[in-house]
DNA sequence: TTGAAAGCGTTACCAC
DNA sequence: GTGGTAACGCTTTCAA
C-alpha cells in the first residue's frame, strides 16, 4: 500500500493526512513558519504562533516521523532483548526496565522500542544494520556478557549508547553506563548467613556468560571468606542444568548449609532439589534468592531475596539515555559519568535458618 | 546531534554512510538502476545488477529506513504492551509470542517493535498517534479485553491489524484474527476433573477485564454442568486480591475440592492459600493452572496445567500478519479469515488428585 | 535497458 | 517576522 494512498481496503476514502503545507495553506503562512510555531522556536510573533497551533489541532496535523528523521535523524531508540531461554525472569523484568526509563523520558522525549533477538550475535547483527540504517538514535544494552558482541559492534559504531550492567574492557565517549550496585547487597548476604552461623555456603548462577551474577558471586565470596567460610559457586543456564549442578552438591556430609542463587528461578531450581533429596527449607538448607520477584513470596517456604529495584534502575536508564543521546561531552573528556542504583536491604522470609546443628 | 554529522562525538571522523547516489557513481550507472537492482525489480540487465549489488556491498550500502518510508510508508509494525502489574506472566509471555512472530516473518520481512504502555488508554492513545505520525505499517494487538480502547480506536484508523484473542464487535476488514483454540482445552479440564471424581469445582481468573479467561471459564463451566459438578467463579487482578476472593471460597464444609486458575501466578497464590489453610495439596484440594510454564514445573507440589504454545501462537500472528499487511482481500468481502491455534492436552503433575473422602 | 526528475514531509538557511 | 527554497535518501514515472 502506499504512504497516502486515499484507497481505504474497504473501498472506503480515507482521509488524505494533513502536512505542514495543509497547515500553512491554513493558517496563511508559510511552512517555515508552521514548522517553527510548531516545535516552538523562537522567530514567531504570538499571534501568528497560536493561529499556527489552532489550524495544526483542527486539522489533526501530525510529523510524519519518517520525513522528520530523514532530515533530523531518528528518534525512538532501540532496545534489543536477547531471548535464548535462559533461566530466570531477566526478559520479564526487562519490560519493567523499559517501562521505568519511558517513565523518565516523558511523553515527548524519545520513545522506547524493543526487539527480540535469539541470540546475542543476532542481537549483535540486528543493531549493526539498524544503526546503518538510521533507524535509531542509539541504545540500550541491558544485561551484558563477557565478551559481548553488541558492545563489540557499538564500540565499532558511534551509536549513543547506555549500558546495564558491567563492561570488560574500553568505553567510547558515546555511552553511558548505569550499573545496579548489587556488590554491596550481595556482601551483605555473605554477613547475613555468617551471622546465621552458616559455614559452608554455595551460589547457583545461571551461566557463565552474564556478568551481573559473577560480580554477585564475586562480592559473596569476598564476605565469606572474611568470615572464614567456606564457599563455591556452580553454575547452569537452564532449569534442568541449574539442578544437574546443585544436586551433586546436597549429597555428602560437607555439603553447604546454605544455597545463594542469581535469581527467582534457580532458587525454585534448589527449592525443588532439596526437596526431592529430603532436605528440610530452611532447617537443613537455607535458599536465598538473588533477584526477588513475585514467584519468591509465593515459594514454599517463601523465598528470602535481595531487593531488585527494576523500575529505577529504568529511570537511571532513561536519565543517561538522555545524557547520552545530547552527547554533552566534550569531545576527548573524561569517560562517561555512571550513574549506579543502590539495592535495598535483604527481604528476610521464610527460606533462611541458622544451620542445624 | 544533525543525521549524517561526519563529527564523531570523540573528534575523529565517522565516514559519511553511503547513499545510492555513491553507489550509482560507483557502479558507473543512474540511481533508478540502483534502486531498481537493490529491490530485485525486472529492468535491469544481469549485468549491471551484478555490478550494482556489488558495489553497494563493498560500500557498505544499507537503505535509509527514514527515506524509504517517506516513499513507500513504514516497514515495521507496532505492538504495544499494557503492563498493569496484574497477575501471571502475560508481560513475559508476550516477548515469545513476539518471538514466534518474527520467526515466521523471516529476516526480511517486517520487523516487530514492542512498546510498553502503563494501561490499555495509553496504548490506545499511543497507537493513535503513532498511525498518524506514519511510524507503523501495522499492529498486533495481544490480550484483548472487554470494551477495549485499542480496538475502538482500530475500528476507527484503517491500521492492518492482527488481534491476538477475542472480539466483541465488528471487525474491519483489515484485521486479521489469531484465538487460541484452549475452550476444548478448559472443556477437557472440566471432564478431568468430574472424571477424578470432583463435585465442587472453582476458577480463579486475573481480573474481569481480558476476555481469554472468560471464555476458558465458560468452556470450563459448560464442562462441569454436563457432568452435574457444582462450578463458581471469581476473580482477583493482583495477587493480593486474588488471595482475598479464593480465601473465602476455601473455608467452609462446603468448599471446592479442586480450584483452577487462568495462569501460573494465580495458581501460586492458592497453593499459598490453602498451605495457609493447612489444606494438603493435592488430597484435601486439587490445583490447576490453566497456562502452563516453568513456574508450574517448579511449585511445590507441581503444578498440573494447560499447555500455553504461546511460540505457535505468535508463528500464526506472523502469518495473519503478513496478510494484514498485504491486504489481500477484495474489498467488501467476507470478514477476515480466522487463525486458531490449538492447544494440547493437559499437563498432568503432582497438584490434581481425586477428592479425598 | 537506462537516465532525468518529480515527489514524499520536514527542517533550516538565507533573503526580504 | 516571515517567505522562498534547498536539502535529507529513496522510489517511481516518464522519456529517451
Amino acid at each position: 500500500m502506499r504512504p497516502n494512498d486515499p484507497e481505504h481496503p474497504d473501498g472506503t476514502r480515507a482521509a488524505k493526512r494533513p502536512t505542514i503545507v495543509d497547515v500553512a495553506r491554513a493558517a496563511g503562512v508559510s511552512t517555515a513558519v508552521v514548522s517553527y510555531a510548531l516545535n516552538g522556536r523562537p522567530g514567531v510573533s504570538p499571534a501568528t504562533r497560536a493561529r499556527v497551533l489552532r489550524m495544526a489541532d483542527e486539522l489533526g496535523w501530525r510529523p510524519a516521523t519518517a520525513a522528520r528523521s530523514l532530515r533530523s535523524g531518528p528518534g525512538a531508540v532501540g532496545i534489543v532483548i536477547v531471548h535464548d531461554g535462559g533461566t530466570g525472569s531477566r526478559v520479564a523484568s526487562t519490560l519493567d526496565l523499559v517501562a521505568g526509563a519511558q517513565e523518565a523520558l516523558g511523553a515527548d522525549g524519545p520513545t522506547l522500542a524493543v526487539h527480540v533477538a535469539g541470540s546475542v550475535d543476532e542481537a549483535a547483527r540486528l543493531m549493526d544494520s539498524w544503526w546503518t540504517e538510521r533507524r535509531y538514535a542509539g541504545y540500550v544494552v541491558p544485561h551484558t556478557r563477557a565478551d559481548d558482541a553488541r558492545l563489540t559492534t557499538l564500540r565499532r559504531v558511534p551509536a549513543p549508547t547506555v549500558v546495564v550492567g558491567d563492561v570488560i574492557g574500553p568505553s567510547p565517549t558515546t555511552w553511558r553506563h548505569v550499573v545496579l550496585d548489587d556488590a554491596a547487597a550481595f556482601a551483605r548476604v555473605g554477613t547475613f548467613l555468617a551471622d546465621l552461623g552458616h559455614a559452608r555456603v554455595a551460589m547457583l548462577t545461571g551461566g557463565d556468560a552474564l556478568l551481573a551474577p559473577r560480580r554477585r558471586a564475586r562480592a559473596l565470596g569476598a564476605a565469606l571468606a572474611e568470615r572464614d567460610v567456606r564457599f563455591q559457586a556452580v553454575s547452569g543456564d537452564t532449569a534442568e542444568r541449574a539442578a544437574a549442578a546443585v544436586r551433586p552438591l546436597l549429597v555428602g556430609p560437607d555439603r553447604p548449609t546454605a544455597v545463594v542463587t542469581d535469581d527467582d528461578v534457580a532458587a525454585g531450581v534448589v527449592l525443588d532439589v532439596a526437596r526431592r533429596l529430603g532436605l528440610a527449607v530452611p532447617w537443613d538448607l537455607s535458599v536465598l534468592a538473588g533477584t526477588d520477584s513475585a514467584a519468591c513470596q509465593l515459594a514454599t517456604p517463601s523465598l528470602t531475596a535481595v531487593p531488585y529495584p527494576v523500575r529505577e534502575l529504568g529511570r537511571a536508564v532513561g536519565h543517561a539515555l538522555l545524557g547520552a543521546l545530547a552527547g554533552d561531552l566534550a569531545p576527548g573528556a573524561v569517560p562517561p559519568a555512571s550513574g549506579t542504583v543502590s539495592v535495598g536491604n535483604l527481604v528476610v522470609r521464610g527460606s533462611t535458618a541458622p544451620p542445624s546443628a
